[in-house]
DNA sequence: AACATGTGTCTCACTGCTTGACACGCACCG
DNA sequence: CGGTGCGTGTCAAGCAGTGAGACACATGTT
């Protein structure tokens, strides 16, 4: 076995499947971009994915749970993006908020989906999926920011690492639909507020549970 | 950036024939870094696809014309360097030349499906493929590295070109199966031996067909 | 009220993949 | 020498997923 175990290729049959996710909900992305998500027909998204309008709906049930999709992907590519900063500052947790939290704002600023969403171009049920009706995204996002976390700093108690990240998460989703001035600066004020609870954290890692002894 | 007319999205069924062709293919290199080609059966090949070996038949028609897909595709992929290393010397064909040799060179050297055909393990069909049986590649890297040089420098004559493709194609392939010394310095051999040459079409080009004073 | 549009569901035809089988050639072996 | 196993190449039947068309339903328009 000369490919290492970790990167195994998918199946063909698990492949395809995905492409065919992925080629729909990019077809939704690029009609998104020139119309408002409640111009969007359903018949558009199949017919510029070049499928039939019944593959859609055998592939995401309703158009409800279409949009849901295409938002969780969406936030999905943010969170590879964080976790990018984060990896980059290891050494320095306020560091690593605070750019983790610039990248996050500037993506999210330069996003097609975000920016129809936050203008408010008749996409008020895209926006729902971000606040209201938004338990999976924010759930989803903040258990994966959580992983991401622990990979950096494994000490830190997950019980606090959660806390955190549904916070960040908050935060977050709150600055990309209402921004405040340029990102770095929103960056730098939840990395002042949250910084010294990290800081923290990492005291209280480091002094309780040296690398040799993980004490649970 | 949202969508360039130029970058349409493949419809789904043809990304779908794509990557199924593609999975068969990437299977087979996998399965060729661990084995001769000659062990490796058309079985294994659809089996670490995940797709049944009638599928593999439907789509490249027999053993050989698979080997042939394969082989080109991995041409194919030294090309892009080649074209690449090309691009980046524009101004100065001689050592655009040297540079595209040596990039090819580097990457033969490493690539793991020549590596196996030149150290000879049962792999001499997939050999042939490269010289007696040659043909297709050799006409077809011809005519691709034509169209590269072609649009690097668009003055100089179609029929020229042509005749420097194919004498590198074959000097590349040959110190592709038998390297001598560095990378570095064949290429070096072959710009000093074929610079003279194209040195003369630029020249010849530039002042028989001046269409503006902008020349390269 | 009549009409137009979009959603969601259903049915049918078709394409493509899977499975199992078979003939053929070939190497190995008693 | 014939038997045996293996791999190639081909075929037919079965199955899953897609495409195409029609339909009921809700909503908004005229």
């Amino acid at each position: 076995m000369t490919a290492t175990a970790t990167d195994r290729r998918p199946p063909y049959a698990v492949a395809a499947r995905e492409l065919l996710r992925n080629t729909l909900l990019d077809a939704a992305c690029e009609q998104l971009a020139g119309r408002r998500w409640s111009e969007v027909t359903m018949a558009d998204i199949a017919g510029a994915a070049g499928v039939s309008r019944q593959t859609l709906y055998n592939e995401f049930g309703s158009r409800d749970e279409f949009a849901q999709v295409l938002v969780m992907r969406e936030a999905d590519r943010f969170l590879v993006a964080v976790q990018g900063a984060v990896n980059a500052h290891l050494d320095d947790p306020a560091q690593a908020l605070a750019a983790a939290f610039d990248v996050f704002l500037q993506a999210a600023a330069e996003n097609p989906l975000v920016r129809t969403i936050v203008h408010g171009d008749g996409a008020e049920e895209l926006l729902a999926l971000f606040t209201t009706h938004g338990t999976p995204l924010v759930e989803g996002a903040a258990e994966r920011l959580t992983e991401v976390i622990l990979a950096g700093w494994p000490l830190i108690a997950r019980a606090d690492i959660e806390l955190l990240s549904e916070c960040l998460v908050r935060l977050a989703i709150s600055y990309a639909g209402l921004p405040k001035g340029p990102t770095s600066m929103s960056a730098a004020s939840v990395a002042t507020l949250l910084g010294p609870y990290v800081e923290q954290l990492i005291a209280g890692a480091t002094t309780a549970a040296p690398p040799a002894a993980r004490t649970p």
